[in-house]
DNA sequence: AAGGTATCTGAATCGCAGATCATATAGGAA
DNA sequence: TTCCTATATGATCTGCGATTCAGATACCTT
């Protein structure tokens, strides 16, 4: 503690000319309130951890882009990977909340969420609004 | 090639009622189309990645909520590790056009690019527009 | 110049994520 | 029921990513 302050105080006394403890504990305390805000929702993380794996983006990929639901068996031939590992990708885009899974027969038609839809359409043009 | 066919050959029977040759080939020509739709510029996907990083997450929220400039010495006390992982991850972070560098002095003071501030409002609503 | 400071970078380690294999489940047809 | 199909799940293994350590770099002060 004593030793971590160092630099902050330096830092403040580059910034303002002179520092005492007071500015210590402040700009120390404005950083703790930061992190609360920050970090109080980490529930998003997981989203991009899924979508940061080429076979689980490219599977969120191409339901994002077809205009239609799409099957186990289409997506398949789109991802160089066992048919397990595309089952295995599917579970964890649906647990992230990015595609919705519908049954019918033996076969499981996915389609993304709207989540999926704008990150994907916020990352393509980079900016907000 | 011959062996993948076949259950899309079922599928579409399955939905259509009836499937030849040349139902295959039309909806195998389609998901090609479509991969390479989907596909075409995966420049993105390094971003999800980066960001599906708990330490580079909370250094980039950080940045975000903050509405100023941070330099290392304030980031490092938001992150459980070492001050080199910091950095690690700021170079990682600048490298996937999510925060910016400038130097004054012996500080780096870092902010996040618009990109960043995007895709964290798209992801916090969930929804596009 | 020399010494100190803040940050960066490369090498090495280590744990976990992502793949496959084998098996389980669930629905349909006979 | 039994067999086949499509998909899901669990176990296991292996390569890569995240961290730390050690040293380098760049800037400031004296």
């Amino acid at each position: 503690m004593a030793e971590s302050t160092t630099r902050i105080r330096r830092l403040i006394t580059d910034e303002l000319g002179d520092c005492c403890d007071e500015d210590v504990e402040q700009r120390l305390a404005e950083l703790q309130s930061l992190a609360e805000t920050a970090f109080g929702d980490e529930s998003i993380r997981p989203v991009f951890a899924v979508l940061g794996n080429e076979t689980r983006y490219r599977i969120a990929r191409a339901l994002a882009v077809a205009d239609e639901e799409l099957c186990v068996c289409e997506l398949e031939p789109l991802v160089d990977v066992s048919e397990s590992a595309v089952s295995h990708a599917l579970s964890d885009l649906v647990d992230a909340g990015l595609i919705t899974r519908r049954k019918e027969g033996n076969w499981r038609y996915y389609t993304t969420t709207d989540l999926a839809d704008s990150l994907f359409e916020t990352a393509a043009h980079g900016e907000t609004r």
